[in-house]
DNA sequence: TCATTTTTGATCAATAATAAGCAATGTTTG
DNA sequence: CAAACATTGCTTATTATTGATCAAAAATGA
């Protein structure tokens, strides 16, 4: 195995898991220890982590910075949003004009993606970084960054989406219910998914099951307008309106 | 087979793959070892993909250990980079309008910049986040994002720029010289540079001193069109084309 | 604290990959 | 057309990488 090789495959584990162990690394990768030590002393100098007794961990700088916030937000049902988003970016494939809607359930799909030809438009500025850091051909929409989500919204964004179509986009949502559809609080936020999301062939809501039967203030998009992805459906009726991906099902 | 041709098919499995190794393309291609071996070689030097010891590696990309591009870059001198940045960055106030370039350099303002108030605009994702993180108004300029630099570049981020009016922007380049004036090696990012740069009543060009004398592929400006902020003028005759900042001097 | 266990880095032999030299073949140029 | 030049593939001496071994260092826990 190529050592460039190795160390994508140390770095990948190492971005998905924040540490590893020498002895993990040497089974997965099926080389010997002493490798796996000189590729993380190789690593290590090259700042790309940390080396750390019985193993290495992932480095700080702005990514990790980035991920804090983001941790805060998303650790609210983790193994949902991982799953979810697993099933999500299944949908993708090397065709694609994909768009990503900023969010922590959008964000999760990042790591499951495996369609290396696509190409993504995103108005998430940590979306957009992961994606780059992915090696995906990514464009970032243009306008003013609101600070908590680091999400791009406003009159420009909004320009800027017009010009596109996308043969899928994937959306998160703060709410989901029968009259209102797909909800969020933020109206400025709201209109950038609407705009974005009737540019799409195929539009998906990502949403964990504490979504449903909640309306929040600002509408943008009825529920038949996009396909619903969750993990466990715990209310009924929905499925009449529009379609609905249950990932625990079966 | 012609060398190009090879270099071609090369180059695609590489993009495909993000890693070849000797034996593989040369039963592929049906060429000999040492011939792919001074294929790899010459491909290396022109930086298209980094060579390692059984074949070869994408540069850029996923967990590409080839972005010292940038590491090492911005370790270059960081102290100059310090002084440059903290001096450029006095000069914004709140009554400002901003536009900062993507680029080392100009990121090492960010930390000492005091106008709570002014606006900024920039085509740098790494640059947008951490203004965003001071808590300050940022538009991030729309378009593709260039791998290794992280820079908003093409066409759709020099259309956006056009409705902006900047009071004050600082840039960082590479090379400064009489006559090529500021260049850079990517035409891409060249383009960008002077769509904003025309747009700001005052510019400003951050550069060390081991940017002087150099030339690179691509003019941005004349020297007459920006004021330059270095640490210490090595060079004779520059300040009779512009006007220079010396952080070090008095 | 000290003894036990785990991890580490250095060393080494085996293996794999490389660069350099060279002859044969193919390609330009006058 | 022939001479000069470049490219190719083969051989070989040199070099780099690997995994195993083991003493030293670090972590663990009583």
């Amino acid at each position: 195995m190529l050592s460039a090789e190795r160390y994508a495959k140390i770095l990948q584990r190492l971005d998905e898991k924040k540490t590893v162990t020498v002895t993990e690394l040497s089974q997965a990768l099926n080389i010997s220890e002493s490798t796996i030590r000189r590729d993380l002393t190789s690593l290590d100098k090259e700042k790309k982590l940390k080396k750390i007794h019985g193993g290495a961990s992932a480095i700080g700088g702005a990514y990790s910075v980035v991920d804090d916030e983001v941790t805060l937000r998303s650790n609210r049902f983790p193994e949902e949003k991982a799953k979810i988003g697993h099933r999500a970016a299944s949908l993708i494939d090397n065709q694609d004009f994909v768009y990503i809607d900023a969010g922590t359930s959008t964000e999760a799909m990042i790591q499951f993606i495996q369609a290396p030809r696509a190409v993504f438009v995103t108005n998430g500025m940590d979306i957009a970084t992961k994606l780059v850091r992915k090696g995906l051909r990514v464009i970032i929409i243009g306008g003013e960054i609101k600070p908590v989500t680091n999400a791009v919204v406003g009159i420009e964004a909004i320009n800027g989406l017009q010009k596109y179509h996308f043969s899928k986009g994937f959306f998160g949502t703060n709410g989901i219910d029968y009259q209102a559809g797909f909800s969020t609080p933020d109206p400025n936020e709201a209109q950038v998914k609407r705009e974005a999301l009737i540019r799409c062939q195929k539009a998906f809501v990502l949403a964990d099951p504490s979504k449903f039967n909640v309306m929040t203030p600002v509408s943008f998009a009825q529920l038949s307008e996009a396909q619903i992805i969750t993990s466990k459906l715990l209310f009924e009726g929905y499925e009449k309106e529009t379609k609905i991906m249950e990932v625990d099902k079966k």
